[in-house]
RNA sequence: GCCCGGGUGGCGGAACUGGUAUACGCGCAUGACUUAAAAUCAUGUCUCGAAAGAGUUGUGGGUUCGAUUCCCACCCCGGGCACCA
């Protein structure tokens, strides 16, 4: 038989693997589907990376295995092919992207198919072709029609080297991801998709997919759902009062009452209230009244407009025309006809609730209201409108006389000015000494003519804005603020006057931009509190529970006993010692510590445990180490469950004078002196522990969860549900917040996706009708970016300049193109369908072979693709686009492939490794079973070109075995069960991708066989199926010339017997006091315990270990070892 | 700082659910074949020790008859997030 030569065979079986259209995937087929997916690659001019081809064979080597366990399998690939790195290249060179891809694809192909993939090649993809990426553009406007992409002027990341708009996610330690140069915030008018309205069910439903967990952990991180509540600051001093528009609604007893009653109640607080008779308010004509209002009312800023039933819809409707920001706005419903019960018909019937909520959320920034003067339930579109205003429902007190509204503190708590907060510790309120702005928050300009030091201030704000990035980082997090003079605030809880800040350390985009600081319970809070000398006030008073483990683990069901003790920290009288004290029955390790007893001073107890336990008579009582500590354990010798309640006392010895030690207290405790050092190491409890922090640094932050304290009449209530009651009780509302920004959609580049917009002088934005779609990238001569962040597209007069599609007036096309990150969204969909020229993708197909139930990428995308696919689908699943509203059902990680150096490989280093290379030097399978074996497969790991070679052996091992392959051979039992073994390990590791292992097992199974004289052609050829994955070309050669016809790969995937698997024979271990001494070959039969320690015992060996000694006790594992205690 | 991984020979790494630590591969050493080299084959290869034996899975402690595996504390490396209230 030949030498094995690669060369020979691979190019060989490429072909006739394709001519044979072997890896086809049929859309219609008796059998049952299977989807492996890789991330397509980005066709860069580098060529194909070593790591593409890591992910690339282990999804080969599954998709192989599951057509050979009978499924129609799908492994198909494409190019997502637009991207800076080739217009980055045609800017330089004048080529044209278009071409470079063209050429860059042609290599990336030959490369992959070089390389026996097992894609089916009839569904390539590309991103960048017009036929694809119409219905990317698609996508795109059926976002547009919801309101889901919008474009909004905001700062964004900017790379200044790149010219280009970042997401949130392309950003790394504040540089560009591309270019690594540092990025700075720039206020730009940028596409946006509203990724957040998803946040929450992008979060829940990781639960129904099968991914790594850390690629879970990692997106749920990032999502990052926080829940708490927002709760008002009332500001007392320099708040800017609030005029008031009052509408009414039908004449009626609402309006002979009601807003009489409030604007009585808002003059004699001194607010401007301001309330036109509006016309026709029998037969409500909305259009008069509208006009009506913008003519002959002031509306400003600085207005609250109030809404009474038809007055809600005429408020909504000025505003939307009015179109400017106003303070806030009120809408009181009370539309209920009082004699019938029933509600109003004309304002059922003549209004339409079709509002653009989120343009009137914006338009009423700070006060957002809906008052209900019924109950809630009777009034349902109130309901539906509060949700759809996220705006807190205030609850009405009137009953019977529902016109006549008592007092409604809530109601008017939300007008009167204030700051808003989001914290996630309402538990924590009464704690809060003062109030931190964002430098960035819009009340700081409202508020500008009460600030007293407003210059300082300004130049506070300029400071932060400047700042780049990574500066803001560099800084070591020292806090710094300026004080608001002129400003203050109530805190609702307690009623104190408090402090307004602004400071850097608060984010304008998270929550409310404005936090409440609780320094006693948040480390940031504590710093600035410190460096500012502010008020700390503890609110939470720390619980620490045993843990459900060890032997003090709280007893179900026991009650609790409460205690109050005092822990002594005691100090030695000469050195720098203090007194341990370690139980002799149980294993704590703390201080001294007892029960204060009736009439007791706490001082006097400490003194009193400090002779009893430790017999020093001298002690001179230091101070107190802060306030209670709680601590719930298992007393295991009192056989009961404690609730104690610590008080930390700091004692000084003045002498060594001591005195005898009761028995009984000998008995349970011993006396130690312990350094500083010794002390850290020697306690064992989370209480104690916090004790010895408050005596070394003093103040301890702390922010968990524990005893609400010092908090009226909460106090004492656990923190956890303390939350919702202080919530309650100072009217806040709950809210949930995540980190989670919307995607900054725009790129102000050349190659791209146009984004399919034109924009009109009369009509505003526009969507391109579909049938004008694709909108197609025009060709031009020069891609470079343009200084003003405008896309090279802007240039191109004969493009941009349009019709517009709705009136046919002037128009120009929106000229911002789509992240890379938009064509790979959606890939994977048309995959099923790659030609369709109608729909994205036929929905029959889309039934049959969606999900996708494999995926495997890199970790970097999990924030990213990942992320972004995941939204794209559950969008086009909301459309009816899609079935599912998952596109994934399994997702896996590879570890990155480095240099051989442990660098990341790149162009500039030199040290990146071709592919083409390796396979000229050793052939396709080599390196393919050579990146299988090189390591764990989510790892990551260097390059070894030293190691290759033991790939090319082992497929070597497996062509010379051919030779020894017989008919008839002698019957080899050992033989026979590494072969099912094998068959089993290889296949269990296969789908665990322990591919390293799978490949260990068969080259110990290619070992033994070599041994052999002979091997049954059976056993042989199981094994080239097992390796067939692998190596597909070598397998495919052996396999032909034993057997003929038909491929290996289109062979079943053998099973194993498990009864064969098991040994007839095992070695036993025999151990002696837990040390290996001997081991001994016992028969399955007689694998009795009795048995198998008489044949021990008989052994010289072990007679040795056991001679003249007891034996005490011995455990024996059937099959695997005995274990003699002596 | 927080959240994930990880730490085992000269190197990549293996070890089921707590049961022979170092499988498999690379490298290295010795030998065979060869004029020689490569390739191949055979043998050996954690440390100390002549041996019996002892020690060894980042460090220290604990639980256990027995710990790479479980628990506690700490150190180091890689990745993600980073003042997210």
């Amino acid at each position: 038989m030949a030498d094995y030569d690669p060369k020979k065979i691979e190019k060989k079986w490429q072909l006739a693997w394709h001519r044979r259209q072997l890896h086809r995937a049929k859309d219609v087929s008796r059998k049952k589907k299977y989807y492996c997916l890789v991330e397509f690659p980005y066709p860069s001019g580098d060529g194909l990376h070593v790591g593409h081809i890591r992910s690339y064979t282990a999804m080969d080597v599954i998709a192989r295995k599951r057509r050979a366990e009978g499924f129609e399998t799908l492994y198909p690939i494409g190019w997502d092919s637009f991207g800076l790195p080739t217009e980055n290249y045609a800017v330089k060179t004048g080529i044209h992207p278009k071409i470079v891809t063209r050429k860059n694809t042609d290599t990336f192909r030959r490369q992959l198919k070089s390389l026996g993939f097992s894609f089916d090649w009839k569904r390539e993809v590309d991103t960048s072709s017009p036929a694809y990426y119409k219905w990317t553009q698609w996508i795109f406007l059926q976002m547009f029609k919801r309101g889901l992409a919008y474009k909004a002027k905001m700062a964004i990341n900017w790379c200044p080297s790149c010219k280009i708009g970042l997401a949130n996610e392309e950003v790394i330690d504040g540089r560009c991801e591309r270019c690594g140069g540092l990025t700075e915030k720039r206020e730009k008018e940028q596409w946006m998709i509203a990724i957040t309205k998803y946040a929450d069910r992008l979060l829940k439903d990781l639960d129904s997919v099968n991914y790594l967990e850390r690629i879970k952990t990692q997106q749920r991180n990032w999502i990052g759902r926080s829940d708490g509540a927002e709760i008002d600051f009332p500001i007392s001093e320099g708040g800017e009062k609030p005029n008031f528009l009052l509408l009414h609604g039908w004449t009626g007893r609402a309006n002979k009452n009601f807003l009489p009653w409030l604007k009585k109640k808002l003059e004699s607080e001194g607010f401007a209230v301001e309330t036109p008779e509006l016309p026709n308010t029998d037969k409500p004509t909305e259009e008069e009244q509208v006009t009506y209002v913008l003519k002959n009312c002031t509306i400003d800023a600085n207005t609250i407009i109030v809404g009474h039933s038809l007055g809600a819809i005429v408020a909504l409707k000025v505003l939307m025309r009015h179109n400017k920001p106003v303070r806030g706005l009120v809408l009181v419903a009370a539309a209920m006809d009082p004699d019938t019960n029933k509600e109003y018909k004309p304002f059922h019937k003549t209004f339409s609730w079709d509002f653009d909520f989120e343009k009137i959320k914006r338009l009423a920034s700070s006060r957002l209201v809906i008052s209900d003067l019924l109950e809630t339930e009777r009034i349902p579109y109130l309901k539906r409108m509060a949700l759809k205003l996220e705006a807190p429902i205030a609850q009405a007190t009137a009953k019977k006389e529902h016109f006549t509204a008592k007092e409604e503190p809530f109601l008017l708590q939300k007008l009167i000015p204030s700051i808003s907060v989001f914290t996630t510790r309402p538990d924590t309120l009464f704690g809060a000494t003062y109030l931190v702005l964002a430098p960035e928050h819009q009340i700081i300009e409202k508020l500008k003519r009460k600030i007293k030091n407003w210059p300082e201030v300004l130049k506070y704000i300029k400071a932060s804005k400047a700042k780049k990035e990574m500066e803001r980082m560099a800084e070591g997090r020292e806090k710094t603020g300026v004080a608001l003079s002129g400003v203050r605030a109530i805190n609702p809880a307690t009623k104190e006057s408090i402090t307004v800040f602004i400071a850097d350390y608060v984010l304008a985009g998270y929550g409310t931009g404005a936090i409440m600081a609780v320094p006693a319970h948040d480390q940031r809070d504590f710093e600035f509190a410190k460096e500012f000398k502010l008020p700390i006030r503890e609110a939470i008073e720390p619980l620490f529970n045993a843990d459900d483990k060890g032997e003090d683990a709280i007893r179900k069901g026991l009650p609790f006993k409460e205690r109050h003790a005092a822990v002594c920290i005691v100090k030695h009288w000469s050195e720098d010692k203090y007194i341990g004290l370690k139980w002799k029955k149980t294993d704590w390790r703390g201080f001294v510590v007892g029960g204060i007893e009736d009439g007791e001073s706490l001082e006097d107890a400490g003194r009193r445990e400090i002779a009893e336990e430790t017999g020093y008579k001298n002690a001179k009582f230091v101070k107190k180490l802060g306030g209670i500590i709680h601590s719930q354990f298992y007393h295991p010798l009192k056989n009961e469950n404690r609730w104690a309640k610590f008080q930390g006392l700091y004692f000084e010895l003045e002498n060594g004078e001591r005195e005898e030690i009761s028995a009984e207290e000998n008995a349970i405790h011993e006396v130690l002196w312990l350094t500083r050092d010794e002390v850290e190491k020697f306690l064992n409890a989370r209480d104690m522990r916090h004790f010895w922090q408050r005596l070394l640094r003093g103040d301890v932050v702390y922010t968990d969860k524990g005893i609400v304290a010092n908090s009226g009449k909460f106090t004492g209530i656990p923190s956890e549900k303390a939350k919702l009651e202080i919530v309650k009780a100072v009217g806040g509302v709950e809210k949930v917040s995540y980190k989670l920004r919307d995607w900054v959609f725009s790129r102000q580049r050349y190659w791209g996706e146009p984004i399919p917009i034109i924009h009109c002088e009369n009509c505003g934005t526009v969507a391109v009708p579909l049938k004008d779609l694709p909108v197609k990238l025009p060709d031009v001569k020069n891609f470079k970016p343009t200084e003003s962040g405008e896309s090279p597209l802007a240039n191109v007069s004969t493009w941009i300049n349009v019709k517009c599609p709705e009136c046919g007036g002037k128009a120009k096309r929106e000229t911002d193109v789509m992240p890379n990150w938009a064509g790979s969204s959606w890939y994977y969909l048309r995959y099923v369908d790659p030609q369709n020229k109608k729909k994205l993708a036929d929905r029959k197909k889309l039934n049959h072979w969606m999900p996708v139930d494999w995926y495997n990428g890199g970790m970097e995308h999990t924030t990213l693709h990942l992320l972004y696919s995941r939204f794209w689908h559950k969008f086009l699943f909301d459309i009816g686009a899609v079935p599912g509203s998952e596109p994934y059902a399994k997702r896996t990680a590879h570890g990155l492939i480095l240099a051989e150096g442990g660098e990341k490989m790149s162009k500039s280093k030199g040290n990146v490794v071709n592919p083409d290379d390796i396979i000229k030097m050793y052939g396709a399978d080599t390196l393919r079973v050579y990146e299988m074996f090189m390591g764990p497969f989510d790892q990551a790991i260097s390059w070894s070109s030293d190691s290759i070679i033991g790939a090319r052996r082992f497929i070597e091992k497996v062509w010379k075995l051919s030779g020894k392959v017989a008919k008839k051979t002698p019957a080899d039992r050992e033989l026979e069960s590494l072969v099912t073994t094998a068959v089993k390990k290889v296949g269990d590791d296969i789908e665990e991708m322990k591919f390293n292992t799978a490949v260990s097992h068969m080259m110990i199974l290619v070992n033994e066989m070599d041994k052999r004289e002979s091997i049954d052609v059976e056993n042989y050829k199981t094994l080239l199926q097992l390796v067939a994955p692998f190596a597909p070309h070598a397998v495919e050669e052996l396999w032909r010339i034993m057997k003929g016809k038909k491929s290996v790969h289109e062979a079943k995937w053998p099973r194993y017997d498990p009864k064969k698997v098991a040994k007839i024979a095992h070695r036993i271990i025999i151990q002696i006091n837990g040390k290996l001494r001997d081991s001994i070959m016992v028969e399955a039969d007689e694998a009795e315990q009795a048995e198998v320690v008489k044949k021990a015992l008989a052994r010289d060996t072990v007679r040795q270990w056991t001679e003249g000694k007891e034996v005490k006790r011995v455990i024996y594992v059937p099959k695997r070892l005995l274990n003699i205690v002596v």
